[in-house]
DNA sequence: CTCTTTCTTTACCTTCAGGTACAGAACAAG
DNA sequence: CTTGTTCTGTACCTGAAGGTAAAGAAAGAG
């Protein structure tokens, strides 16, 4: 009972991510919020209660959808080496294709709020423990299929290649063209 | 002639870095930065201008000390390998002995302004480009000295590497211990 | 057709960001 | 010892951040 909302709460936080995403934390404002969810000051406070809830919210909501596309891609059956090189060249492809550059909203979520935001830092944390779980799972998966050398340490590789991914998506913010990030692909790559 | 200064810029400059460094750039207020430097907002909008110039010269000092000396490092003479094990050990080490967790100001900086902010993005990017540099020109030398595999792409090894150093500098913010980021440092110099 | 509940709208509030203005203080030149 | 110049301190300003309050609108319950 009661009054309907006149928008979708799920749409509304996937707005806000991209506003969050685009312009990180600090800088984005209620009025920036309101103005691309095309709703009013009050219904925003009424239905999310503060500016952080909503960036909470916005966080979990790239975790259920961005991050856990490339963790399923990983994922998939079949030889391993060509979906790694698939997953890494989607990522610098989607990153260079954005006009606005915006990067991976995880990655500038930890480098704005680590230490700062608890509860942030720890969704930050969780997401890139999955993505390096899912690394790793891959990396064991060609080993057992005998495309990759099963005597290297497939974890060791697993926090390497996330770094490497972390970082080709921060090189990506200030990358003039893609020779640079498909280098570091091509590189990644050679060593498994 | 006229009154002279009260204090010394530089040291200004270096203590707003820091205030920058640790907080961002749109979190950090004017307030911030005189209770930082101890002088009165007269004085400081009077030496610098506006907080934006302020932070260029903030980002422009941490080139000239922070940045050059990972540069200096790896170009030192004598065998390539256990300086850049050195050099990737010293900025972990850095890294997770600062209480605060700064991370790299570089690296913030482009999470947080590249596209935003031109001047601030290309004195990142020069950042990045100086230290692939010097990575390259050290892989180089270990090729020439036979240490490395002289087949291997330097240029590629080195583009790899600095998103590899990225990437741990960011993972650095979030990392509750050393394990993830010496398995990093391990498996990047156990490929070249 | 009222009552209750939930949502929307508009107005409003407090604090502070980011910066300016101006009077006075500290120098050097002449 | 005045004059010109640069620095300091205090006061002040405008706008907006982040949020609250109150009154009215839209639904279902009875």
């Amino acid at each position: 009972m009661g009054r309907p909302k006149q928008f979708d709460p799920e749409v509304a936080v996937d707005q806000a991510m991209g506003v969050f995403w685009r312009k990180g934390y600090a800088a984005t404002t209620p009025q920036d919020l309101v103005d691309e969810i095309g709703i009013g000051k009050g219904s925003l406070y009424h239905a999310f209660g503060s500016k952080h809830a909503l960036f909470e919210r916005a966080l979990e909501r790239y975790r259920d959808t961005q991050a856990y596309a490339l963790v399923e891609l990983l994922g998939r059956p079949g030889p391993v080496l060509p979906r790694l090189r698939a997953a890494l060249e989607a990522l610098v492809e989607m990153d260079l294709d954005d006009p606005v550059r915006k990067g991976c909203f995880a990655v500038n979520t930890a480098t704005e709020l680590a230490g700062v935001d608890a509860r942030s830092t720890e969704l930050v944390r969780a997401m890139f423990a999955r993505t390096e779980g899912a690394l790793r799972a891959a990396l064991e998966a060609g080993q057992r299929a005998g495309e990759i050398d099963a005597s290297r340490d497939a974890r060791a590789m697993a926090s390497m290649l996330l770094a490497t991914v972390i970082g080709m998506r921060v090189m990506a913010k200030t990358a003039d063209g893609p020779d640079q990030l498909n280098r570091v692909v091509n590189a990644a790559l050679s060593v498994l």
